[in-house]
DNA sequence: GTGAAAGCGCTAACAG
DNA sequence: CTGTTAGCGCTTTCAC
């Protein structure tokens, strides 16, 4: 039970393969008699036929594939795995509509190779959570030749699409819902520093107010010091940890970056981000591989808050 | 800065593509002299040459894409998105040791395409958390002819491997740990009936102490039956459900079916499964590929428990 | 309205 | 030890 190709359907329907694939591909150039085009089209159908991706990618150079690389956290912590599985299924699901498919791979070590994005011919890619350190490595000997949107990465090159929560909107939002500017602030790691670093200002507070999650203990220490103050906590996972510590998450906003509020007890003052956003990023990606020349307009996007 | 092909290194080397061919396949059946091999091996690396994997899958009717198509929730309930993250992430990684590329596709709708893993000529597919309605429709009219895994689904079809947590051990592991048989069970719901009933059954409990998970209302009116009781349930997120309606996670055994115990807080009476148990299934996988008489044992497939 | 044929980049059987 | 060549399945130009 061999697969059928355009070639059978031809034999079959007593046409050229080029009609086939005319018909098949619904070529708005030829002209086809409306007698032929059912023949084919019912022949097809009983065998089944599905067209060959290889074969059309090797003609095309175009493959219809995008990639989605993860890059593990340098420092793990128990619920890395679960802070990008939203983003990952909405840009799949998204992908999906505009008839990509998805090639998913973690990106690991510290000289991670990207020739996957080049054997397999990858339309575009999409970054989550890179470092400049192990990426400016690849970028400096080439680009990809292919649109690459990087997600929480302050990568320094006007190659790439950006993409972040709108954090500056986020920190007025939650001053809001604390009924007054916050007095500390308990983050996630990012792969990426310069970003840590743009939060930690945009935060407009100290140093030593703001503390980026290492350990249990180092949390306690630092939660020790503001037992009645009214704070803020990056990460809804990590306000499960701060809430296990100081009891309860009174007196607290927590900044929902991995799209998933719903783990928190109701009552919670939380801030989310909007997963729609990134129906015009994936439709900006797309746009740039159809266009070799499209627009690029802004290279920094910023998911908005909702709460 | 077009990409590279044999034919260029063929050209600069001033060889054959065929020996270029070989050389970079490491072709045991062939002699190379020492002399041409490392030249070509130079060449190719400083024309930044990758093989083209359209062309070769085309040649060789194996494209090193294995599908992971993920079954949504029919039920969806807001941790949905979070249950299989740990065996998506195992996967692909164990995959991706192998030298798969691993294709991620969610699949929804009461009539889903399974197009894809015919056009891209997958390998191999896992499928995960599928239900028995939506997937004997395809299975009727033609196996893919390939190596298909399916996870937490019991499909009814000698064709498929089956893996699944061991819940026979989990059960008694479970008494074990609460010093006395569980009284209830308040479980998630799969997609597969089938395996509802037989975790339903394997429990040894009656149908009214069990309740298959719908809103925080049922689950509310269930537990107040059972408030000094002994009881277990199923999946750590529905577990912090539990949690927040009893205001404690005493007198409870978790089997944390999404392999995130660490969401738990520390203390909880908890169980585990094997992710480690994913290796040698995917080494199966991997024979299933390799040899197409590979010796196909075992059918059923059980992940440990692990405390 | 339809078809012949070139060629995408690669592998491997066969010839030398 | 190396090269020639057919062919994987498809798209598309150009000719009829």
């Amino acid at each position: 039970m061999k697969k059928a190709t355009i070639k059978d359907i031809a034999k079959a329907a007593d046409v050229s393969i080029a009609t086939v694939s005319y018909i098949l591909n619904d070529v708005k150039t030829q002209s086809i008699s409306d007698e032929t085009r059912v023949k084919v089209l019912k022949i097809a159908q009983q065998l089944h036929y599905v067209t060959n991706r290889s074969a059309r990618s090797l003609k095309l150079q175009k493959t219809g594939l995008i990639g989605i690389l993860l890059f593990r956290d340098i420092a793990p912590q128990p619920w890395s795995d679960l802070k990008y599985v939203k983003t990952l299924y909405t840009l799949e699901r998204l992908c999906g509509e505009l008839g990509y498919h998805v090639i998913f791979m973690q990106v690991d070590g510290d000289a991670p190779s990207y020739d996957m994005i080049r054997e397999r011919n990858l339309d575009g890619v999409f970054l989550i959570n890179v470092d400049q350190e192990r990426f400016s490595s690849v970028t400096r000997f080439f680009g990809f030749g292919i649109p690459v949107f990087v997600i929480d990465s302050h990568i320094e090159d006007s190659l790439f699409h950006k993409i972040m929560p709108d954090f500056e909107s986020s920190f007025r939002a939650a001053g809001a819902l604390l009924g007054t500017a916050p007095e500390f602030l308990v983050m996630d790691a990012y792969n990426n520093a310069k970003l840590g670093d743009t939060v930690k200002q945009l935060s407009g507070l100290d140093e030593e107010r703001i503390y980026v999650y290492e350990s249990k203990e180092g949390l306690e220490d630092f939660l020790r010091k503001y037992t009645d103050c009214k704070g803020l906590v990056m990460n809804e996972f990590l306000a499960n940890e701060v809430m296990r510590n100081r009891g309860t998450l009174e007196r607290i906003a927590v900044l929902c970056t991995s799209h998933c509020p719903d783990i928190l007890p109701i009552g919670v003052a939380k801030l989310s981000y909007e997963l729609n956003d990134y129906k015009p990023v994936v439709g900006m990606m797309n746009g740039n591989i159809q266009d070799a020349d499209y627009s690029n307009r802004e290279k920094f996007i910023y998911l908005s808050v909702t709460s």
